[in-house]
DNA sequence: AAATCGGGGCC
DNA sequence: GGCCCAGATTT
């Protein structure tokens, strides 16, 4: 037997030579990264719903929901997605409204109607069956890079690079990359590297390990190197500087918006609106609502200021009598802080008609309000609502 | 290149 | 109470 060699902790840069020179990736430095990494994921995997199958329609699904939203907010949405449209035949099949419900709560409702698009493209434009390359792929709506490299190695084990949130700060990391995270040019580089990691067999598996790495070990705030199958293969950590990248540029502090909102009882039930075409909230409903002071994120705001119940009656017809503050809803909304204030009131008349920005003005009794879509802030004035039913009788004979 | 688009989980 | 999240699309 020969000398027994001693361990040998080996710290490797991914540059085998200067970025001046040449962009390549040492190779050794890259199938050490592949191997590590795919052998440590094989046994600290988590088994996320998503993964149970290769069904380029669950990873469509996933994937959208995915976006800029947590895993664990998705888990409960994703099952009960998958429940209610099982296959991407039954979700073209679906009416716009079931699907936009189903994805209550999540919020970026777009992505709920461009999944739905997707879905009615792939059975319209592909006959049903997904369609595999990736100019294609890419082409479906809201699908962009990052979820056509996740479609096309996932589910088809195509060599698709892919960069996201996780991967992104990977890759910063391994690469000891200084500048902002968010910039073109470190995007650039990112993709280019990510191409040149993602090998030609087991492209799935080596992507899924990818992402899982950022998610459990590579995290944030505190990685755990001290655990990472691929800390010596680390130019931050080799650097120590593991904790400073990535950096991204702070955020400007978020406007503060005032609304008000009126709870209008009539006859045991309330008032609700429709939102029309928009951005924001797009055909959502909610509780008749003006906007105060501050930047209007939502389109409320009329020509001069109004008060509340001359609000409701221009976007509603109705007359009311408004009484006190029952509750306050503090939500965010992009960049906006919005303090919420909703009012008891009191339907005088009877007859509606949809004013600027409605669609639909309704008296709707309060059990039914949860056929309804609603985004998280009318939600809670639902609950709020429902729960306090009773004192809406009380509302009308104030009046 | 910058703005838009929601909501919740977690430190 | 701020930061972050399996981004895509429009301006």
């Amino acid at each position: 037997m020969g000398r027994t060699r001693k361990p040998k902790i080996e710290k490797t840069s991914p540059l085998v030579t200067g970025p001046q020179t040449s962009p390549d990736l040492d190779p050794e430095w890259v199938a050490r990264v592949r191997e590590r990494l795919v052998a440590w994921y094989e046994h600290a995997q988590r088994p996320l719903p998503w993964r149970a199958d290769q069904d380029p329609y669950r990873v469509l699904v996933s994937e959208m929901m995915l976006v800029q939203t947590t895993v664990t907010a998705v888990i409960p949405y994703f099952e009960r997605f998958l429940n209610q449209f099982p296959t991407v035949q039954a979700l073209a099949a679906a009416d716009e409204t079931e699907v936009l419900k189903a994805w209550e709560g999540l919020g970026y409702y777009r992505r709920a109607r461009q999944l739905h698009a997707a879905a009615r493209a792939v059975v319209n434009e592909h006959g049903g069956s997904f369609p595999t390359t990736p100019d294609a792929i890419r082409a479906l709506p809201g699908v962009g890079r990052y979820i056509a490299g996740a479609i096309l190695s996932f589910a088809f084990d195509q060599p698709a690079p892919i960069v996201e949130a996780n991967t992104q700060r990977v890759l910063a990391r391994w690469l000891a990359w200084r500048e902002d995270l968010k910039s073109s040019r470190t995007q650039a580089k990112l993709w280019e590297t990510a191409e040149q990691l993602v090998p030609p067999e087991g492209a799935g598996v080596f992507n899924q390990a990818f992402m899982e790495l950022g998610a459990l070990l590579c995290t944030p705030r505190s990685p755990s190197c001290l655990v990472c199958p691929v800390a010596a293969e680390c130019g931050a950590r080799l650097l120590g500087i593991q904790d400073l990248v990535p950096t991204t540029t702070p955020k400007p502090p978020p406007l503060e918006v005032t609304e008000a909102c009126g709870l209008v009882a009539r006859g045991g039930r309330v008032l609700i609106v429709q939102r029309g075409p928009g951005r924001l909230w797009e055909h959502f409903w909610e509780f008749p609502t003006i906007h105060l002071n501050g930047v209007d994120p939502a389109g409320r705001s009329f020509a001069e200021p109004v008060d509340l119940a001359e609000g409701i009656r221009r976007l509603t017809g109705a007359r009311v009598r408004v009484g006190p503050v029952v509750q306050t809803v503090r939500y965010s909304v992009t960049k906006h802080r919005v303090k919420l204030d909703a009012c008891a009131a009191t339907g005088l008349s009877e007859e509606l008609k949809p004013g600027p920005g409605l669609v639909r003005a309704v008296w709707e009794a309060p059990e039914k309000l949860a056929a309804y879509t609603f985004g998280a802030a009318s939600r809670r004035l639902v609950s709020w609502v429902t729960k306090h039913e009773a004192e809406f009788a009380n509302f009308e004979s104030d009046a």
